[in-house]
DNA sequence: GCGACAG
DNA sequence: ATCTTGTCGC
């Protein structure tokens, strides 16, 4: 499900635009809400290449509180190309989330949904090859565009791509740019946005995504010093 | 042809 | 993604 190819992930991908699976619903209680990032070397810039040293970090939260964690080290397969992300983060993603001691009720992931050349961003694709709900959250869209929402917590604006909802713009903290949201694996737009409310606290980005960036960043910070 | 372009 | 500098707020 990871293809190494730019032809075998578009082909995955087309199949993936048509996929219909059966909406995510919300259970009783606090959800268990999980986030997952990839990071690179310090000092690499740019679109970086296969080969590149990657780290990858899962976290999960209810209730603002963390009940699971897990990192992995390894190595990125292809350069970042708008569109074929997936290529380059999607196998680290996976494994870092598949390393979690139980899975999460809801996964957000650093990347767009149906805002995308052909309606399969790596949102979409982790949740499908995971078999969890996901959300997508970016700091700009790929494609889709919209105006921003009145500068107030929680406020959300459509993200249009041409005249299709495919997102959100969504402001989790006031005086700060708006997040992307979009819909990803099982997920609608409203609840895509119900469940980012629901993982902010305090901060522009949701709290499982910066406990996974902090989780990837020190992993990093120890390899780094222990070799080059 | 040129620029834009999730991370 | 990563880098940089300055600025604001707890």
């Amino acid at each position: 499900m990871w293809p190494a190819s730019p032809a075998a992930l578009i082909a995955i991908q087309h199949e993936l635009s048509t996929a219909s699976p059966p909406p995510w619903r919300r259970g009783s209680g606090q959800p268990e809400i999980g986030g997952c990032i990839v990071c690179f070397p310090r000092g690499q810039a740019g679109p970086g290449s296969g080969g590149d040293r990657a780290w990858a970090a899962a976290a999960v939260l209810r209730g603002g509180r963390l009940i699971a964690e897990a990192t992995v080290a390894g190595e990125a397969r292809a350069p970042y190309i708008p569109g074929l992300l997936a290529l380059r983060e999607g196998p680290m993603l996976d494994a870092a989330v598949s390393a979690l001691a139980s899975p999460p009720d809801v996964l957000l992931v650093d990347a767009t949904g149906r805002d995308h050349p052909r309606r399969a961003g790596l949102a979409v694709q982790l949740g499908a090859v995971l078999g969890l709900a996901t959300v997508g959250v970016t700091h700009r869209p790929l494609l889709a565009a919209g105006a921003w929402p009145e500068d107030r917590d929680g406020a959300s604006a459509p993200l249009l791509l041409g005249s299709e909802p495919v997102g959100a713009w969504l402001r989790t903290h006031r005086a700060t740019r708006p997040l992307a949201v979009h819909p990803g694996w099982r997920t609608n737009i409203d609840t895509a946005v119900e469940i980012v409310l629901a993982a902010v606290s305090g901060h522009r980005t949701p709290e499982p995504l910066r406990r996974a960036r902090t989780h990837a960043r020190t992993a990093r910070a120890r390899d780094e010093a222990a070799h080059g």
